[in-house]
DNA sequence: CACTGTGAATTGGTTCACAGCC
DNA sequence: GGCTGTGAACCAATTCACAGTG
């Protein structure tokens, strides 16, 4: 039986090592690193050079032989290929604690996520202005993602009304949704959801420190 | 060459599920449901009844055949394993924004992760008190890890400052850290860390935004 | 009879190793 | 000479399929 349909499908494992490697990028091209090796930036990042060619030799030739790859060069491309070429219009649903951290935190404008609605269903949330936007019902949404052309939705409210938030973006017509809630949204295809949850995180590393009370382990950096 | 010692190494790929079973678990058992099979947990966490069975079979044999797992039982028995029957005490550097949402999570204490102690070192910040503690100032690390048995260290300071006060907490004698900076922290081994990056989150996403205008994707819901 | 637990089969991902090129 | 790009080899993870069992 044939894959699906004919596309070079680049696997997700991939993809998300990608924004990783944009990141380093970056870092060097601000500190005026023109080359890098796959070792170098291997290094960087805690991963194989192997790995690190393999991963660019699926969208194209980037390097040069006995050189490495241009920064600059490279950056541009991994950005095309991500999509950060252009600035995506972000809402963030709800506006408590962690929905206020969000919608401030600095770190998404310069990597184009503008955060362009904020919402919530508590009456006196809204109208309130966070990070100079005006907070809205819910219920506002399908109108402001036609109107403000919003990509992405960033789900910060409390579990119980996770799911249908989520269901209500889905409905609004956007295809990702970055999850705080600690839930696993249902999700119709084509819809994509990166969920974060720092209790699981944390679960995963309490493994590691009982097992390793018995014996001493090695350090896989969790991934990322 | 043999694999490192004697132990019966569980992949990491399992660990980092095993959350995500305790989370579905607990949801059940507040339904007072009693048991559930592979195939129903499955649909909940949109994985394969194979898979679950295969991974809780690298543990013990948890179920019943014909009936499915007793979901007290299975709970009880991860939690085990993850070393989440006792309290975890946790330290969190960095007080800004992001910071203090995560102090004022309500989500931590019910899995037995307490905070106890909050650092940064802004000389105006020292000294306030937020959800209940006193911010202390970075110095004091050290003497907090062994005063309070602190395991594990929240990072939520800028990323300029990200690894020295992740080298600090692991000078301190931390062997678990949660890092929200968008780093790739060094650690020595023996260190866990997990990282927490929205941004990469969002641009692994876009990645499937793009592509998704050439031709319709199929939905792998971003891991977790 | 409906499910688990698990070897075997398969699929997927990583690493090796080297030819080719700058 | 030093590095990339990439098939081939290897290793890891998932899925299959079925024997075993309450």
């Amino acid at each position: 039986m044939p894959k699906q349909e004919g596309r070079l499908e680049v696997p997700e494992v991939v993809v998300e090592r990608l924004p990783l490697y944009v990141r380093a990028l970056k870092e060097l091209a601000q500190r005026q690193v023109e080359v890098v090796s796959s070792k170098e930036l291997g290094e960087r990042l805690h991963t194989t050079p192997a790995q690190i060619r393999k991963d660019l030799s699926s969208f194209g030739r980037f390097g040069k032989q006995g050189r490495g790859y241009s920064v600059r060069t490279l950056l541009t491309a991994l950005q095309q290929i991500l999509g950060l070429d252009r600035e995506w219009h972000v809402a963030v649903i709800g506006v408590g604690r962690l929905g206020r951290a969000i919608i401030s935190y600095p770190g998404f404008a310069p990597e184009g996520f503008k955060v362009v609605a904020a919402l919530d269903n508590d009456p006196r949330q809204i109208g309130q202005v966070i990070g100079g936007l005006m907070v809205q019902p819910i219920e506002e949404l399908p109108r402001l993602v036609k109107e403000q052309d919003i990509q992405i939705t960033i789900v910060a409210v409390p579990r119980e009304h996770a799911q249908e938030v989520i269901d209500l973006a889905v409905q609004a017509g956007v295809r990702a949704i970055l999850n705080y809630a600690p839930i696993t949204p249902r999700v119709p295809n084509g819809v994509r959801v990166q969920n974060i949850d720092p209790v699981l995180s944390l679960q995963a590393m309490t493994y590691y420190l009982v097992s390793g009370e018995r014996r001493p382990l090695k350090t896989p950096s969790g991934a990322r």
